[in-house]
Order: C-alpha cells, then sequence, then structure tokens
DNA sequence: CTTCTCCATGATATAATATTACATAACGTT
DNA sequence: AACGTTATGTAATATTATATCATGGAGAAG
C-alpha cells in the first residue's frame, strides 16, 4: 500500500492463461461467499475483460457479446460492467471512458492506472501515495475524501524502444 | 508542490469578483504574451468558468453561450474549451465530463482535484505526491509518465455539517 | 494595396457514450 | 400457489463529442 509496488503484470510478459484464469476464479468465489450472481451475461464480460490488458468501451463489449451469442442492447453491457465495477472485478477507465478487469478482485485496495498511448496497455497499480496523506492535504483544504482515481497516461518501455528508432 | 498545499479556494469563502477577475486578468497577460488569441467567445467561456468553482458541461456552456448571444452549436463550446484547455486556462474533469476554470493558469502544474458529491465544488490543489515518487513507481513496472489526473470525490466540510443533522 | 496564408468561426451532420422506463422472466420464500 | 426480489428483454432517448466542408478576417509578403 505504502510502497506503490507493481500489482499488474501488463507490461510484462507473463502466461496469460493462468493470469486471466486466476481473475476468474476469484471472482467465482467472491460470488459465493457474497451470495452474488456471476450470471452469463456478467461472466462473459468478464472473461472478455480478461483476456486484454486493456480498457474495452462499452461498445465494443457490446459487439464482443454480440457475437457471442447474447442480447446486444447497451443496458446488457452497462448493467453487467456495472455490477462488474461495484463488486471490484473491474475498473472503469475515466479518461478513455472504458473499462479493464481489476488485478486485485475482492480486495479494497485503491488503484492507479498507467495508460501507454500507443499500445493502450492499461497497467494497474497501487496508489503510491498513502491515501492518508492526501486525505490529510485535503482536510486542510476543507475536505474529505471518499475515493480518489488516478490515470496516468504515457508510454510503456516497448513502445518508448520502438518509437527511439 | 512537494508538499500538496491547497492552491484553490473554492471551498473558502472569498471576494469572487478579484478571484475572477484575477483569472481573466493572467489569461489575457498569457495571451498577450503568446501571441494567443482570446476571441469572444473562448474569453465568455473562460468568464463562464471563472463564475463558478463548479465543473460546467460542454452543453451546459452551449446554452449559456447562446444566452450570450453567441452561435450554440456544440464545436463552438468545444472548441473554446480546446483552446482554453490547450493553454492552461481552464481543466477537464473527467469524471465529470466537464470543465473548470484553472486555479494557475499559465503555470505548469501537476493538478489534482476535489469534487464535492453534494454541492458539486471543485477545488483544485496541487498534487501532494511528487510527480517524482509516481513516475519512479512507474518505472519498476516498465512505464514512463507523461501526465497524469488525480480526481477525488467526497464532501466538503460544509456540506459534511449538513449531513450531520 | 492586394493577394496569400493562417487561424478562427459558421453550419450540418453524425458518431460515441450512457440512461430511462417499462415489460417479462427466473427463482427462492412463504 | 402467491409473492417479493433480482435479473433480463426491449424500445426509446439523452448526453457527450467529433468530422467535414464552407466562410470570414487579420496580418505578412509581395
Amino acid at each position: 500500500m505504502s510502497d506503490g509496488k507493481p500489482i499488474s503484470i501488463a507490461f510484462k510478459q507473463h502466461d496469460h492463461n493462468e493470469c486471466s484464469g486466476r481473475g476468474m476464479q476469484s471472482a467465482q468465489d467472491y460470488c459465493k461467499e457474497h451470495k452474488l450472481q456471476l450470471t452469463p451475461a456478467r461472466r462473459k464480460v468478464l472473461e472478455l475483460l480478461l483476456q486484454e490488458h486493456r480498457a474495452l468501451g462499452a461498445y465494443t463489449i457490446l459487439d464482443l457479446l454480440r457475437e457471442a451469442g447474447f442480447k446486444s442492447q447497451p443496458p446488457i453491457a452497462y448493467r453487467a460492467l456495472d455490477f462488474l465495477v461495484e463488486n471490484g472485478f473491474a475498473h472503469k477507465i475515466e479518461r478513455l471512458n472504458a473499462f479493464v478487469a481489476c488485478s486485485l478482485p475482492g480486495t479494497k485496495h485503491s488503484p492507479a492506472f498507467m495508460i501507454c498511448r500507443q499500445c493502450e496497455t492499461v497497467a494497474e497499480t497501487q496508489s503510491p501515495m498513502s491515501n492518508l496523506k492526501l486525505s490529510a492535504t485535503a482536510g486542510v483544504s476543507g475536505f474529505q475524501i471518499e475515493q480518489t482515481i488516478i490515470e496516468a497516461k504515457g508510454v510503456c518501455n516497448s513502445c518508448a524502444e520502438i518509437e527511439q528508432l
């Protein structure tokens, strides 16, 4: 929490089957424990998000849902996304109006995102500033923070190398 | 910079005429110095933003522009807003899809925003985390940050007091 | 002083994102 | 079987944002 250690492996090579499998498994476990319904649509949307370390727009998801045989009116996607976000299985990236799977599902945490402008990969890290510190700051200006979003735009190392050429 | 001192007085009582007058003045000065055109539409939009410590949506601004006798197609507002944002006179609040006047126009800075969910006031502060630290963190995960947005939602002290009742 | 270029505006259309509202269904509880 | 709760189906519409092409105006180059 205090150290801003990266919790996402988005910019690294990794066994992605294992990576997304784990995400799905923990969502399942969490839902079972909390008596939440991981219905087919919700499950499918989570699967889609877990397949990429990128943010997908609601209408992209909608298209993918249709391809998978689901109904495809906007509320289908938005409801599933609302469920996933509310329960901590996904996050909305505000500056992209798009959604990513959470790297720490089921855990209370305060994420920060790094968004590569080139390859559009989104990596989730823990917020490197203690929330306490931001809150202290806030207190001074007469404010109580309830939730903070941190989104950094930039370029990942692989894309940066390519740009060098 | 390093300390997260609040640079906005949004949550405090203050002489708002002086406050917005100063904003307009520094925009004028900056434009003169950099040979930018603070045209009537741009000026009016800045004026509208300076009138409130709240974020205004593009279409709200558009309505206000129309009331003030301007043309009112969307590009009118978006172009003016783009100009103001690009030149540092305003910021976009991503989680609201809306815009606020900048508290430190003409100065290179890395803002953080506090948004009261009750009265919708938006206060700008300096980012309390050294960007260096976030960048260091980022380096570890293989990423170079170019720009960071920080937006905290919560409740300002006045609204919090009212909620206590 | 006029032509050219650059920047800004005017105007229309349309894209992209998101929500409201109401009807139907599935399922467990009483 | 009746009821309440939660989720889905469906249509319509609201909100936010951009693309495109035409027009205008002010300063620089000739």
